[in-house]
DNA sequence: GATGCTATTGACCAGCCGTTCAACAATGCT
DNA sequence: AGCATTGTTGAACGGCTGGTCAATAGCATC
């Protein structure tokens, strides 16, 4: 709370004057100022975005209301409830995150699997891991799974079917058929490891190798990427050698 | 609310007689049972497991009172706060996790890596897919952190160096030089594709591809497995071919 | 069956939180 | 300068929530 001036006070003739001398030691308090609707209404979105990102859902509107510099009772003069300035930040995060660069990226003919892949990645990466979204994506999952509803949605339509093509172009394979489940699980394996980087920082906020490595997160992921398209080749559509697989035995091995 | 008795009516002499009749068509008020001090401390932590995994830390003592059948009062006759209470769930999800034949089967020299890989991996997914614990894990991150970084402090002692090694081996790499990051990443990559799994279950709740594939996770992740080793091999260990490694030239390519 | 121990409860408190509203004041218009 | 518009606020309300406590009642023991 920066406010100097005694709030309990009602009203008084003075107060207006005492807002503007300036409290040594103390930031200026934000004065009452008047903005234009969507000017305020960009600002308290913003800083909704922030806020509930860090505190959750569950967040207090009257902490959220003194991180914007207003007041609480502002809030309902832009949304009529909470749940609606909820709302409202969930569309905000969510349209303008897809960017349709990427299935242009993805479906550009001059292009090998392996590059798409990278540069995709890379892009994707760089646009999701973004703090605000990953908590947010998370704990719309662990409440009411708007968020991860829609992403997932868009993955499953527009990204994993272009994917799956670039794999099996990329290992020779010729074919329209649905994307198998095992194929599916694979992609999952390399695109769930790099959705791992963002959650890692954003939510447990550990370095698990020394470095903070975000100047480095483009080699990491040429790393994996690569690594993903070697091994789809070898696990999903190598000719199954003569050898056994050499099943792993695990203590229970129990078949559905 | 199962109770069909007044409940305004202060202690009145039939009211206990009145507890004991069944109130057709609901489920039989749960009457006031007397247990045993460690009895009734059981049933409260596996109570509030359930409990705050479903609804998060936030959640309300007298919902999870309800869940349990006691009045929230009695919560305190156990546990002196509410935060207690969590970190009795903590250390009781905490403890019993880690299974020290995890650590046998990554040193038993009997085994090939590709081996003990798959065979780690997947008994460790079955144990570390427990909604309970997965929610709870997560909760905990967007929090107080608690949880996450007790575990990975488990994994980044007990469990990575392990697995480099064993990557090192099945790569034919000799050395006992600490695990670079690029190695950790490329780790990272295939652990955090598995605990992925886990978090699109209980978290998203999310099936990804159509079946529900809880029944054939080996399959899946002995793939990954492989995937990764093989990766490993190519990616990180190779001998550098005269080729150029084409870089993703993605469109922003800085380096800090 | 009386007694003692204590598990269990209902009632209460203080503070928190979403929501409402009448009053106020910054800005634009005339 | 005066006025209308409306962005902004303080105060209040009702329900929720963690926590407390005296009173009650199940169980063991004799």
């Amino acid at each position: 709370m920066t406010l100097r001036v005694a709030s309990t006070r009602p009203t008084e003739p003075a107060a207006a004057a005492l807002r503007l001398v300036a409290v040594p030691g103390v930031a200026a308090p934000p004065l009452r100022k008047r903005l234009a609707n969507a000017e305020r209404e960009r600002q308290i979105v913003q800083g909704a975005i922030r806020f509930f990102a860090d505190r959750g859902l569950d967040g207090q509107l009257r902490d959220l209301a003194r991180e914007v510099g207003v007041t609480h009772a502002l809030l309902y003069h832009y949304f009529p409830t909470k749940q609606a300035l909820i709302d409202r930040v969930y569309t905000e995060l969510f349209e303008g995150l897809w960017k349709p660069e990427w299935e242009q990226i993805l479906d550009d003919r001059r292009l090998d699997p392996l590059t798409k892949f990278s540069r995709f990645y890379c892009d994707y990466a760089h646009a999701i891991f973004a703090r605000e979204f990953v908590r947010i994506l998370v704990f719309s999952g662990l409440s009411d799974h708007y968020i991860p509803d829609r992403f997932f949605e868009l993955l499953r339509n527009r990204l994993f079917p272009r994917l799956i093509r670039e794999t099996r172009r990329h290992c020779g394979v010729v074919s329209r058929a649905k994307p198998s489940a095992r194929e599916l699980e694979l992609l999952m394996g390399l695109h769930g490891g790099i959705f791992y980087i963002g959650l890692r920082r954003s939510v447990y906020e550990q370095a698990v190798h020394g470095a903070e490595a975000s100047e480095h997160d483009e080699t990491y992921i040429c790393d994996r990427v690569k690594g993903y398209l070697l091994s789809a080749q070898a696990v999903l559509y190598a000719p199954a050698p003569a050898g056994r697989a050499k099943p792993p035995r695990s203590p229970k091995h129990r078949r559905g």
